[in-house]
DNA sequence: AAGGCGTGGAT
DNA sequence: TATCCAAGCCT
């Protein structure tokens, strides 16, 4: 099958079988940037509403550049890696500066924070039509069976073949629907458990098909074992208000908002545990610590049990004095909606506003 | 350059 | 239930 064979068939197919997602209804390049970012390790359709949500409050760069931090990560709340939404803020707040728009080189592209081979390339092709190959996960997979690449899919040896192959396969002119076409395949046919190769427009090509090795394609290395841990966290309320510290820098969920706690260490109790993480954490005594919910959760490879307790400050008047934090605040309930916090603490509100009464 | 960085869907 | 991993990037 000849480059232009395999790119003809790929792009008739992806006109009767693309899906239709917000972001194919422009070619805005802000538009298409935000879209690229959001859809990093991340699954189309959970992009779709957090896309049209970004979109509808910050449609330009410069409306992004005016927004504070606290509504760029509560719209980015729930997506993960969260330095993908303060990375595009310090993008828009640096074009906007300078009074640029979305760069159309790749090296322009790049030189932004959080903008890296793939997202460029991306860019380059869907919203200029510039003749950039890219190869993300989908691709991989894809020429991994379609040129049975036996190189684990990450190795310098199997990248080298994928960018050399998107860049001989791809039709000049017509780059970013075919890109899109090349990612779609592997969405929707070239699935990772069984795939839909009977309906596959380049099955004839297919060179782990012929050899009957779909099975064993791409080979993915190893991946981390999963660690069982056991946290505890304390929601400290006083006058009304909710005690939650915004995180540090440079660590898990920065500059996203907790109710202070940790993990359990050997043998401790989830209730001691909570008042010695406070201590060490806030310097406030707690006391009269009572169950909200046992909520189960999972970041990265750490499947975590977070306890999560109501509790007083043991001496009304005292300060807190943050070791794990870098700001605090005094909150009521509905004011915990204008925060962004990790997932496991989210599902802890959302159990403890339905107990809010009866604390 | 190997490991950090989130989350929930799929199987 | 347990495991894998998705339109990657940064250090």
């Amino acid at each position: 099958m000849s480059p232009s064979d395999f790119s003809r068939k790929l792009l008739a197919w992806y006109g009767k079988n693309r899906r239709d997602l917000p972001w194919r209804k422009t070619k805005d390049p802000y538009s298409i940037l935000v879209s690229e970012i959001m859809l990093q390790q991340t699954q189309v359709d959970r992009v779709k509403e957090y896309y049209l949500r970004w979109i509808h409050e910050f449609p330009d760069i410069s409306s992004l550049a005016s927004a504070d931090e606290e509504k760029v990560l509560t719209l980015w709340e729930g997506l993960g890696y969260y330095s993908r939404a303060r990375n595009l803020h310090k993008t828009s707040i640096q074009l906007n500066s300078t009074g640029k728009n979305v760069p159309d080189s790749i090296e322009g592209l790049t030189s932004l924070p959080g903008i890296g081979p793939y997202t460029a390339a991306a860019v380059m092709s869907i919203a200029f039509n510039r003749d950039e190959p890219l190869v993300d996960a989908n691709v991989e997979r894809v020429f991994s069976r379609f040129f049975d690449v036996n190189h684990p899919v990450k190795s310098r040896e199997a990248q080298d073949i994928f960018w050399k192959k998107a860049k001989q396969l791809l039709p000049s002119g017509q780059a970013g629907e075919y890109n899109q076409a090349l990612m779609e395949l592997g969405a929707l046919i070239c699935l990772k458990t069984n795939p839909l190769c009977d309906s596959c427009p380049v099955q004839d090509g297919c060179k782990a098909l012929n050899l009957g090795l779909i099975d064993q394609r791409p080979i993915s290395a190893p991946s981390k074992k999963t660690i069982q841990i056991n946290m505890a966290c304390g929601v400290l309320k006083k006058n009304g208000l909710f005690f939650i510290q915004k995180r540090q820098e440079n660590d898990v969920w920065a500059g996203l908002w907790e109710f202070p706690g940790g993990r359990l260490k050997e043998d401790e109790s989830p209730e001691k545990a909570v008042v010695r993480e406070f201590m060490e954490e806030t310097e406030l005594a707690i006391h009269n610590v009572r169950p909200i919910a046992t909520v189960k959760h999972s970041y990265m490879n750490y499947r975590v049990t977070l306890h999560g307790f109501f509790c007083d400050q043991y001496k009304k008047d005292q300060q807190p004095i943050l070791h794990a934090a870098q700001d605090f605040r005094w909150v009521s309930a509905a004011e915990l909606e204008e925060f962004a916090f990790p997932a496991g603490h989210r599902k802890l509100i959302t159990l403890l506003k339905e107990n809010a009464f009866t604390n």
